[in-house]
DNA sequence: AATGAATGAGGTTTCATTCAT
DNA sequence: TATGAATGAAACCTCATTCAT
């Protein structure tokens, strides 16, 4: 359809150039599609933007949530859905860049719907966090903190995500493993020689 | 002095609205200063800009390196640091906000300077990192992982810096020892009730 | 067409202030057109000063060249573009302006291009006095100096074109009278009572 | 004096820019006086550009005048004349640029008072054509076109002196040399032989 | 349904000119 | 007296947005 040719092509360029110093002209070259089209269909350019937005957090999360099994041990899950968060990131470059970097840059609205997708995320580590801390008592000050902790994981995960793009040679596996052993085993295990891995290394 | 004046100025408008849609007009009224006097001192918007970067940079580096205690254990060093950086955040929020989110966003020259910058902060936590395996022999995977390790220890700094500003009840004590707990411990023994707690309390 | 109207009115406001003090708000009000319109059909105010002097010296050289008639005696020749020059002059005065006195003031590239154009009549100039000369060996020195006298000659064509804006009473017929006057025969002959004359009157 | 001092610089400024894009900065730099000053001494850049025309305008006369000898034939004095005339362009070239080209770009008062100056240049050469032809009795014709030879005449002389600017190898001598040749003998001696030569070579 | 053509509004930058010292 | 410091005004240029076809 024309609608997802222009939103397709403003995901380019919005990731290319940032939100206010992209111009409708070159959206609409890349888009194939007249400038008044592209009113028509989508509204004004702060109206395409959103829907740029919305469009690529529903993917997003649509992607993440595909690669989940329910059914694993938390660890797993959590390692499953980190191998798809960086495939997302990789296929759909742009649509990362605009959603991370661009969108909150401007603040507002924009950020604010990030936001939100932030703590979607967030939430979903912390179920994970709880489940495995849930055999267990957590301490007290663990419980406190748990939204924390979640918070830290993902900023990590998209801090690697940035950090991705500048080192490409790296797979999605070994980020996804860094992550796993960070956070799940702790430095002080790592240095006693512990690794985390996979319990189902075919996954 | 002006340069100064108008410095804080620029810094305070370019966080709010990010650098292209700031206009030379805002940061002249709120710097209390005409246009001219800020073409006269710091150069042309792009000029005005880098300065700002500049400036921001030292001082979060000075702030981060004054609350470095090098004597110190490993852990005591990247606990002392990071609430050096959170008290930076807390106290110079705008200054942070154009460094993480403004200058990134720009690209180009700006968001070179600002990875140099992250990557000294990556690099610096990578010794500690280093120093504290020492005692033992670093995992293979461990030693190649390690800037990687780093990276992700640094975006969620980040990452809880930015989540600071929507939960300011929070401390910036309390935003340090969930990241040491999250990757000096790990979930794995925090879900043993094991704690990592400042050896000196004091500090 | 749209880029005719806009640059006549340009022609027009640079004739009248000068490239400097021309502003493309005047220039988009007499023509009758935005000035979005301006900078999409004919680019930046240097791009449409560049235009303004190409066209106006194309049509002064096709004014010129379609009032000489190659098979009449040199004088004759000499004659018939003089008054194809002033009659040009007379239609088109804004543009004898922007060649002759602005494009040359602002010196740079239009300087240069006025003087090829300068350059082009001297040689059609020195062309006819060499081609008079052929009936008898010149004196040396003459050759040395045929370049000059046409400078000369092309110079006191153009002084005279400027003088007659402020004595518009007088002809084209008799500018070019004095010209041939001075020039063909001299003032040593015309105290002598000489004078030169059209051989074809009627002309 | 400073006035002195001041103007020198302005001449100079003015002559390489042209008026409006000329910079009371620039000129204040060069003279070497601050701006204040410049205001203070000369007033307005429209009053300094003023005084700049004026003084090079009596320069340029004084100059003129005081090459010409009066008891000398009608020729002769017309062949010092000009020789004075180049030797004061080669020598003060940035006035003669400002006079001849920046002031008449400008328009208004300024291109008046620069006609003004012409003109009294174009009546002393029609005193000494009229003083030739006294001998005889000029054709009604040359009567009535007097002012037009001498426009003409001094018209070349101007544009020989732009001319030379671009061909510094030939002396001043010869370019008197060709402006005599052409309007006193004229193409129709020059062709059968003749050549103007000054009475008295030592002059 | 689709677009070429057009513009109002606003942004960066410069410069003649003047206080306060 | 002489100047460093300051500004109001205006110029060039661009872009989101809309008619008329």
């Amino acid at each position: 359809m024309r609608e997802r040719q222009i939103l397709d092509a403003a995901v380019q360029v919005f990731s290319r150039y940032g939100y206010h110093p992209a111009s409708m002209d070159e959206v609409s070259e890349v888009a194939g599609v007249s400038k008044p089209m592209i009113y028509a269909y989508l509204g004004s350019k702060e109206d395409l933007f959103t829907h740029c937005i919305r469009r690529e957090s529903a993917r997003l999360l649509d992607a993440v949530a595909a690669g989940i099994r329910p059914e694993l041990a938390p660890d797993m899950q959590l390692w499953h859905g980190l191998r798809s968060f960086y495939r997302f990131v990789h296929e759909y470059r742009d649509s990362w860049t605009v959603l991370h970097r661009q969108a909150l840059a401007v603040g507002g609205t924009f950020a604010d719907e990030i936001n939100q997708l932030r703590q979607q995320a967030i939430e979903l580590v912390a179920v994970l966090v709880k489940s495995a801390g849930s055999r267990a008592e957590l301490a007290d000050q663990v419980q406190k903190s748990g939204e924390g902790l979640a918070v830290a994981l993902v900023g990590a995960a998209e801090s690697l995500a940035d950090w991705w793009i500048d080192h490409p040679s790296v797979t999605e596996g070994m980020l996804a493993s860094w992550l796993m052993n960070l956070v799940w085993l702790g430095f002080n295990d790592l240095v006693e020689g512990k690794l985390w891995t996979p319990s189902d290394p075919a996954a």
